[in-house]
RNA sequence: GUGUUCGUAGCUCAGUUGGAUAGAGCAACGGCCUUCUAAGCCGUGGGUCGGGGGUUCGAAUCCCUUCGAGCACACCA
């Protein structure tokens, strides 16, 4: 392999200002330490602010202005900034020169990844989100864990990490069970009953999509009522988990239909997996797993179930022991999640493994993830994380219902949505109605991923369709408007004979324009942040910003109508470079821009 | 009961991990389209950061206490 050209790394523009200025806290004779900068928060004094004189003042028993003021005399020699300031107390304020910020766009912009960094070690990190059950049809409940998984995902692969997503099926249990013998209640001649059929098994299922939505709630009632029937569905189950070659058959089938059903679900929403695993994928590993714990005495009976300690003398709390097997002897759900970090193990080797599920499962994560450090199916440094994300509230403030009661289908939201979009679309004279119907997908899937998205994951949010609909504010189509906004510019800057890639960067000339300059320079500073705390709204909260900035720069300022040519032709490299950065922001969080709107 | 998360404008949410005057959007009111998309921009009003105490130069943020809400507490997933 030829030795790649050495690249220099972008340093983010933070860090090289904090270095600038630890090194004049060092001139000035303190410890470097007290040069940490951040952002300011008075746009209206500085745009950068360092606070470590105050600190500063207790060690070197003196007032936090003068060690401010004798890191400003430093300062001021530099060609970074246009303005410092020391004000009392002892804040350091700063503004960058416009010189400075441009030279960091232009490399930015000559960047392909725009100033970030690839991860030096690229981790191996499994994502299980999404978690439908088969033979149930989507609903609300599904959405978040989709949609963030969907961005964590796209976060940690865009830092350069392999990123494996799991959809991890709930295709196992009782379930099973009840399809089966509902079905045998009503098809008893199919040959998957016959007990004496040695021979090939149908190819084709016994049941369309509909049916099994229909089947598996019919069953699940009855098994409520009829206690033989559900005697017998737990006879079932116990039959497919145990190689009864017709009842897995027609697991066959269930599942051949349900993935068939779940991957054009999940497609509509923009969301892939890597891997469409199941439950049943780690049923292998089980036994070995329990015996395995039971040699090597992690694993004891207690109460006639099988369990392993995972109590902690630092517990505020009882932390019930992790069960391993029930009394009867069956597998149960942290049995199976264990047995699949068993198989991940096996498979990938992660180094770290994040859960994207409702928080109420937060508890049972918490003992997985004992057990599995204790027992070591998972190896000391692999990093078991868990990121719990909170419920989804009508505008009651209480879980997402229909009107009627009952659980919404996610393909009923979404073509509710779609529609109301579409209403508003086709107010545009110019748009055709095919376009109209596709823009309003792709606008309202922006609706309902950055509606949620730009929420903290770990609470619970109130998802109003009205609000998500109504598209003002800080919403995904305000972020779409204002990207199509510099597509047609770009388009007819293009279509005069312009070529959109030819500029470079302008130094800021207004305040507006400075104020988008600094905020694309934040970019590469956003993203890791972001990842490093698996917060997607980070990101939200960002582009809302970027838009902000664009649109009031936007208003103040011509840019077709610029006259001068090369102040024209650098206005255009500056919206091709928000352009950028915006797209790549909404691709990381699952959503795209249509092109007009 | 034990534990845990949370409580910020009328509503929905941020708050850069302890900094200066707590910010957005919606809703209300006012202004800006013969000129690059008005799904936009500019402006006005709206707050005891649930209450009380503490830690310190400095608290929405950390500690204690109290009130209120949600959630979880081994043979479901």
């Amino acid at each position: 392999m030829l030795p790649e050209e050495e690249k220099e790394s972008m340093e983010k523009l933070l860090d090289q200002i904090t270095a600038v200025v630890s090194e004049a806290f060092e001139k000035a004779g303190y410890e470097k330490e007290y040069g940490k900068v951040s952002l300011s928060n008075r746009p209206d004094l500085c745009e950068y602010q360092c606070n470590g004189a105050m600190a500063a003042a207790k060690k070197y028993h003196c007032a936090p202005i003068q060690i401010a003021s004798k890191a400003a005399e430093e300062l001021k020699k530099e060609t970074m900034f246009s303005e410092v300031n020391a004000v009392n107390p002892g804040f350091l304020n700063l503004k960058l020169a416009p010189e400075f910020v441009q030279a960091y766009l232009q490399s930015m912009q000559e960047d392909e990844r725009l100033g970030c960094e690839k991860a030096e070690n690229p981790k191996t990190i499994v994502i299980d989100y999404g978690g439908p059950n088969v033979a149930k049809p989507l609903h609300v409940g599904h959405l978040r864990s989709a949609i963030i998984g969907e961005s964590v995902k796209r976060l940690g692969r865009f830092a350069g990490h392999k990123v494996i997503g799991d959809i991890h099926l709930g295709d196992w249990g009782l379930q099973m069970g009840l399809i089966i013998t509902e079905l045998k209640h009503r098809k008893p001649e199919l040959v998957y009953f016959d007990e004496n059929y040695t021979g090939e098994y149908p190819a084709e299922a016994p049941f369309t999509i509909s049916e099994l939505e229909e089947i598996y709630p019919t069953a699940s009632a009855r098994s409520k009522e009829d206690e033989a029937y559900k005697e017998e569905a737990m006879q079932a189950t116990y039959l497919v988990q145990h190689g009864h070659r017709g009842y897995q058959a027609i697991l066959q089938h269930i599942l051949n239909v349900s993935v068939t059903d779940l991957k054009r679900n999940y497609a509509n929403l923009n969301v892939e997996f890597d891997l469409w695993k199941g439950e049943s994928d780690a049923q292998p590993y089980i036994p070995d797993m329990v015996e395995r714990l039971k040699k090597e005495g992690y694993a004891y009976e207690s109460e006639g179930a099988l369990v392993v300690d995972v109590k902690e003398e630092t517990d505020t709390k009882e932390v019930p022991p992790c069960m391993i097997l029930k009394s009867d002897g069956a597998s149960l759900y942290t049995t199976t999640d264990l047995a699949t970090l068993v198989e991940r193990r096996k498979l990938f080797d992660p180094d770290q493994v994040i859960y994207v599920v409702d928080k109420r499962q937060e508890m049972h994560f918490i003992q997985v993830f004992r057990c599995a450090k204790k027992t070591g199916i998972v190896k000391p440094e692999t990093d078991l994380e868990f990121l719990g994300f909170g419920t989804m509230n009508g505008k009651d403030g209480k879980p997402f219902k229909t009107r009627e009661g009952g659980v919404m289908r996610l393909e009923y939201l979404i073509s509710d949505i779609d529609e109301k979009m579409y209403q508003k679309i086709a107010e545009n004279p110019d748009i055709s109605k095919e376009e109209a119907r596709e823009t309003a997908k792709i606008v309202g899937l922006s609706a309902i991923k950055y509606g949620d998205l730009s929420n903290q994951a770990s609470k619970d949010y109130v998802f109003d369709i009205d609000r998500f609909t109504s598209f003002e504010g800080n919403t995904g189509p305000y972020i779409l408007y204002t990207i199509v906004r510099i597509k047609s510019i770009l388009n007819k800057y293009q279509a005069q004979g312009g070529d959109p890639a030819k500029g470079r960067i302008p130094a800021a000339e207004s305040e507006s324009q400075k104020a988008l300059e600094l905020m694309l320079a934040r970019f590469n500073g956003v993203l890791e942040n972001a990842f490093e705390e698996l917060a997607p709204h980070k990101v939200c909260a960002y582009i809302y910003e970027l838009a902000n900035c664009f649109n009031k720069f936007y208003h103040e300022t011509k840019i077709l109508g610029e006259e001068n040519e090369e102040k024209r032709k650098s206005l255009i490299a500056l919206l091709v470079l928000t352009k950028k950065v915006l797209e790549i922001c909404i691709d990381i969080l699952g959503f795209e821009a249509p092109e007009r709107m």
